[in-house]
DNA sequence: CTGTTAGCGCGTTCAA
DNA sequence: TTGAACGCGCTAACAG
């Protein structure tokens, strides 16, 4: 580790006390010009550099933010990581925020990791990702008046900041879609943590365990097929895992039925992706006979075959959103709004429409 | 902001000076068992957490790792991300540290941000992802004597820790592979990190913005074209950009050619998709009489149409290799190995098969 | 205009 | 076995 320049190094070689030179750094000065510039051809030429856990100590705050991901099989869609991430650091960059990313796993050892993360001063602030219907780490956050703010909502009762994309209302809009296309049968594909359950049985009734967002897509099946006098089949909904693998699945368990659904929405897109292999390997098309849905919108999915219908998240705006709220709020600076409700965007392609 | 408790206020609930509560929660002390179990139980009562910026400032190590992702169109693959990211925050975990991450771009600042980046004292070593032939940050680092690892190697004069795949080996694999399959024109689709160059001019002859792996894929490409006695036409030598739309683009020119190829090697799995795409609207079928290979061997490319053949890097284990090792020069402890080179895995699915 | 004194919370002396 | 003094690098408040 090479040896650190400290404020005292400028300060012994423009010949000046080391105060004076931090004063000047911050601009809060009233000096001369003469020894003003002193000091900044002192700073440049040893490359100077504050330290900022020293100024984190003194000002009691670190001008870091953290995000937690939870660990694989739940959370955020893989390669949305990379553009929601990038957009945070980026948005954090411009406010001068760094951002410390923290994984933790669901289970009884979490809270632990949340109060070490918002105890031991490291962070101003937090982003939670993957909010469940009762999210007990929402509650913990704003009980200890932590400044946070959730991707996603939770049902409390209480009032916090999320930045959110409207989930009910882009798959109520899958759903007219597929209607629209004449589909009867429409299976729901929805999102379970754990391995698959079987039908309609939710991993846990804990609601602390529920994915916020698939109840909300869940619920936006159910609304739009009442909303078209269609009934409800219990059989038609089930839950898989969240990537491939639990599209895979899902597929096998509905194709294989005597009278399989038409069309089947999914939760995400990669349990698309895993739901048309299974459609494929069995000799069939994915099209206006056997429609596919995903959800999310990730890049991909314009480049599969067929190409996706799916709703399209604003990733990178989320995570700016997430950012500048989050940071209004560490500063307490004013704020145009802490909850912010997205529109998602239906976008038509081919697996839902065939090649016409 | 909650205020903070500190080793004061415990001291005072269990009636003795700050100082030996340090020692006792730092297992420094030789203590009556009395007044350890006061301290610990003050410690409990006040749910007290030792403040690490502090301790960072006095220790003058702030158990923090930095990462720096190169910002979008460059750097790692997007699927990666998220296993990598997790891998490595688990694995700084073990060793009770935590991950800062950074975007830089590519261009003139980019040294700045490096600079500030160790010169502020916030991290105590630095994980440097997407290296170029001759990657001046790397160079910079080393110079300036501060702990890092590469993912990746570089060509410079000089040794530095780092954990790399075997690329030009993995390449020649499929190569030799597609080979064996019978194909004479076998197209090569590498990576350039701008909107496509045409044929075989780098993006800029300049090695520091070149990507090492793509180059070392790109060897392993001619070196088993040239194992085979097999002519190295520059005509099927492409550089697509990274992404979906870069493999499309680069299939397009290929498959409208008198004479196309018959196999094409992408440097990238969702490069591999993109060409895919094209490939089946002009109402082809990519299989073994067009063969398409990818690289990375993301989990998606399980589930493509057809199944992607690939190379399978472990992700995983270099997440944890590089923590593992960036952490042993941190500390100055023993080191079994600060070079590590992986060997990647041939994944050969029906994308250069066919169905069988 | 500039330097001095003080303290952020902690760990590490060194005396008592 | 415990406590007092000191300093990590910096900024804030006040004195000169």
């Amino acid at each position: 580790m090479p040896k650190r320049v400290t404020l005292k190094d400028v300060a012994a070689l423009a010949g000046v006390s080391y105060q004076t030179v931090s004063k000047v750094i911050n601009h809060k000065a009233q000096v001369t010009e003469d020894t003003r510039r002193r000091i900044w051809s002192a700073v440049e030429e040893l490359r100077y550099r504050p330290n900022v856990i020293a100024r984190s100590l003194q000002g009691n705050r670190t001008r870091t933010i953290g995000f937690t991901i939870r660990s694989m099989s739940q959370g955020i869609s893989d390669p949305f990581l990379n553009e929601l991430l990038t957009s945070m650091v980026e948005a954090a960059g411009r406010h001068e925020y760094d951002v410390l990313v923290s994984v933790t796993e669901p289970g009884d050892r979490e809270m632990n990791t949340y109060e070490r993360l918002i105890k031991t001063g490291r962070i101003d602030g937090l982003i939670v990702d993957g909010t469940t219907r009762r999210d007990e780490r929402l509650a913990y956050l704003s009980q200890e008046k932590f400044p946070f703010i959730a991707f996603g909502r939770s049902e409390l009762d209480m009032d916090f900041p999320f930045v959110d994309v409207d989930n009910f209302t882009g798959m109520y809009q899958v759903i007219e879609h597929l209607i629209a296309m004449g589909h009867q049968r429409i299976a729901f594909v929805g999102l379970s943590p754990e391995p698959p359950s079987g039908h309609d049985q939710p991993a846990s009734e804990d609601l602390s365990q529920q994915s916020f967002c698939a109840y909300e897509r869940r619920r936006g099946y159910e609304a739009a097929l009442a909303a078209h006098d269609m009934p409800l089949d219990p059989d038609l909904i089930l839950s898989s895992q969240i990537r491939e693998e639990g599209g895979y699945q899902a597929a096998v368990s509905l194709l294989d039925r005597t009278t399989p659904p038409t069309a089947a929405a999914c939760c995400s897109d990669l349990v698309a992706l895993g739901f048309m292999r299974a459609v494929r390997e069995r000799g069939m098309d994915v099209g206006p006979r056997l429609a596919v849905s995903g959800f999310d919108g990730i890049p991909l999915s314009a480049y599969t075959h067929p190409p996706l219908t799916t709703v399209k998240q604003p990733i990178k705006k989320i995570g700016e959103l997430l950012v500048n709220t989050l940071v209004h709020i560490i500063e307490s600076t004013e704020l145009p709004e802490r909850q912010i409700l997205l529109m998602p965007e239906l976008i038509v392609r081919q697996s839902t429409t065939g090649w016409a």
